[in-house]
DNA sequence: TCATTTCTGTAGCGGTCGCTAATGAAAGGA
DNA sequence: TCCTTTCATTAGCGACCGCTACAGAAATGA
């Protein structure tokens, strides 16, 4: 025993809380913060970024500004958390019919009419938090972070569909570039009449319609 | 001669300016109201109704605040003179589409063609100001008037698909709701596609691809 | 029990928001 | 020339923006 085995070296303590059981120092936070998390959401998703404020999301989650910052940093990261959560529970009905059925053309089938579904549940806003929420924000940051998505979701439709005219799934003539754009137009202007009030089956029958364009 | 034929009558006076040839009294307004008008709708198309601040259109339009609210009334009396001055002119294509095309058909092909090559010119802020310029707005006076539009856009499709279908123009299968929400979803999503940077021959395909769904 | 650590609440920072009172400038009418 | 009318400018109003300094409260470790 050298005594340097027990303790921890002296300028790498070990992470606090991170794959350790021991709890955390200090006074705990007294909130729940997947529930606070939660309810930025909401807000985000009804108002957008630009037209909720911070004191519009202590007030619905619940806490004074200082805990805001201390656990989520700032109004940008909190969004930006905000985002990646939508992504891993609203959103991803996209990822999973895309996945989980055998083709392309199905996958964006089913995924337009549970778009219709999802941008009309009365359980929540209206529409689509990565296509409305950052519509005219005076941040470039943030409106390029949640663009780089939508970007980046149309260039994975080609991709499939790509793939799928290559496998010989689909005709030769299918267009995988023009297929994508037009699916992803379809599906951000079901999120627009869908805060506009147009209703599930209204939504859903142009999701079947849009699939007429297909080859 | 009373001596009350050549005066006007003391509670009644003339409308100032008003199909009258009297040049207005007091000092004349030094700046180009209807330039003036255009640099804000430039900026309201730009950046929408809440990002757009008084000190951002006072600074485009070249004047001061007292200005500005002895011109226009308000902020957002300033913003409804843009959305009409807008339909009257950078929006006046699809009106026009509709109205010189024989058959709603051609009129909404037409529209779509052309509202590709007006949401992605160069020459002036991408997508369509009624359609980007008010998502997430604090005002709900302001955002309703718009959604009014967009509606009434709607509806007056709705019914010229009707009617078409009505005089024979169309099967009778033909849907002239289903038509008319499939076309302003795809509108819409354009308008939010040109914004994200898609370009004219992209969403001119998607334009042409929307009318393959017409039975 | 006491020191350390972390969170919470109060209060308020500098800046921007939409908007306007007050004063001077520029026109026509008498 | 002087008065009236209207516009332009300066300056700043109260309210809200995102954010934070500070002090007290609640947990652990010694």
């Amino acid at each position: 025993m050298t005594g340097m085995d027990a303790t921890p070296a002296a300028g790498t303590p070990p992470l606090p809380g991170r794959g350790t059981r021991t709890p955390p120092r200090g006074r705990p936070r007294s909130f729940d913060r997947e529930a606070a998390l939660e309810q930025a959401l909401r807000l985000f998703w009804e108002r957008g970024w630009e037209a909720t404020s911070v004191a519009d999301l202590t007030a619905a989650m619940g806490i004074r500004p200082p805990s805001l910052y201390a656990a989520f940093g700032d109004k940008r990261a909190l969004f930006e958390e905000v985002v990646a959560r939508y992504r891993e529970s609203h959103g991803a009905y996209a990822t999973r019919a895309l996945a989980e059925e055998p083709t392309a053309r199905a996958g964006i089938a089913r995924m337009l009419r549970e778009a219709a579904a999802e941008a009309t549940d009365p359980d929540h806003p209206w529409g689509c938090l990565l296509i409305s929420s950052t519509v005219n924000c005076t941040s470039p940051e943030v409106e390029q972070a949640v663009r780089a998505i939508r970007t980046a979701n149309v260039r994975a439709l080609e991709s499939l569909i790509r793939a799928d005219v290559a496998a010989g799934h689909e005709p030769a003539e299918a267009d995988p570039a023009a297929l994508a754009q037009f699916t992803a137009t379809v599906l951000q202007g079901m999120s627009q009449r869908a805060r506009d009030g147009a209703g599930r089956a209204e939504l859903e029958r142009v999701a079947t319609d849009a699939m007429r364009v297909w080859p």
